[in-house]
DNA sequence: AAGCTTTTTCCTGATT
DNA sequence: CAATCAGGAAAAAGCT
């Protein structure tokens, strides 16, 4: 067995968290990402080779994406990391050791320096038409290999999310004679890509005060009712997200009412931009395990 | 490629 | 009055 993210973690580390001071968020601008370049280029090729996929390009903006991204998936809720540990920008992240995703993100640092390495791995190797975030976990009798043909072999690696070693796809033509002949079952599976409904973006600015300059406000944060506060704004967010520059609250908010149906949101009347989860809106609870 | 889901756009009418 | 809320309808955009 190979432990593929120890070579892959061959960045150096230097980056001292503690030195980054937390600034404000809410001056970034939103990165222009899956626009003019990955229209450009073929699909197969920009979605492995956009900026987007290369988490050392990545903007502050974007890493934070990823932190809420990372939380959704393994069901932590964002409290119980400090963000303004993460005010660094892609480059910065990447060479953050082990011991400095720890000291930022205390016991969720492993999780998020492992998912980091599939990352890198990813942007690194785009000849694999999935990433390694698709691989969850394996299961007996689930062969064969999703790349049989490629020159990518299979290799145990230890994913501490998992606390078990789990094959993945690892690029290592240097040795195939080791790799080729790997017998370990394995199961892809997608994750859902970053989260761009509208009502987790509306969850997210919530979660994060840093970028939340007085936009939406917690009007119960227990029961999950908000209300917003500068609607046209943050329908500008949204539609600056969306690359829609004539979003208005007015079409935002037809959005959010068809919500009520599908339980993401309840309906509460009476008071004017006041909203409230339901029980099918994930990830804002203070406490969701 | 086709079909389903989500969002956007537009609209009429009601309410605050 | 201006803003917001309610949804119907249908187009557009996204995803699988």
């Amino acid at each position: 067995m190979v432990l593929h993210s120890t070579c892959i973690m061959s960045i150096p580390s230097t980056a001292s968290i503690d030195s980054q001071l937390p600034t404000s968020w809410s001056s970034y601008t939103f990165p222009e990402t899956f626009t003019s370049v990955s229209t450009v280029m073929p699909s197969y090729t920009s979605r492995l080779w956009s900026q987007d996929s290369q988490p050392q390009y990545w903007s502050k903006y974007q890493v934070w994406e990823w932190l809420q991204q990372m939380l959704d998936m393994h069901q932590i809720d964002a409290a119980s990391i400090p963000f303004q540990n993460f005010d660094v920008d892609g480059r910065q992240l990447c060479s953050m050791t082990f011991q400095d995703f720890t000291r930022a993100a205390g016991s969720v640092g492993p999780i998020l320096h492992q998912s980091l390495n599939e990352l890198k791995w990813n942007s690194q190797f785009p000849g694999v038409d999935f990433s390694p975030l698709d691989v969850i976990k394996s299961e007996p009798d689930d062969f064969p290999c999703p790349f049989p043909e490629s020159n990518i072999y299979a290799t145990d690696i230890y994913d501490p999310s998992f606390q078990s070693l789990v094959p993945v796809a690892s690029p290592t033509p240097s040795s195939p004679d080791t790799k080729r002949s790997h017998s370990r079952p394995y199961q892809v599976k997608k994750h859902n890509p970053r989260g761009t409904h509208l009502w987790e973006f509306i969850r997210d600015i919530l979660l994060n005060p840093e970028r939340n300059p007085g936009l939406i406000k917690w009007e119960d944060r227990t029961e999950g009712v908000f209300r917003f506060l500068k609607s046209e704004a943050v329908a500008q967010l949204w539609g600056k997200k969306k690359n829609n520059s004539s979003m208005t609250y007015e079409k935002l908010s037809r959005a959010m009412r068809y919500y009520y149906k599908r339980e993401i949101l309840e309906r509460v009347d009476g008071r004017r931009l006041v909203y409230k989860f339901g029980r099918n809106a994930r990830g804002w609870r203070e406490s969701e395990k």
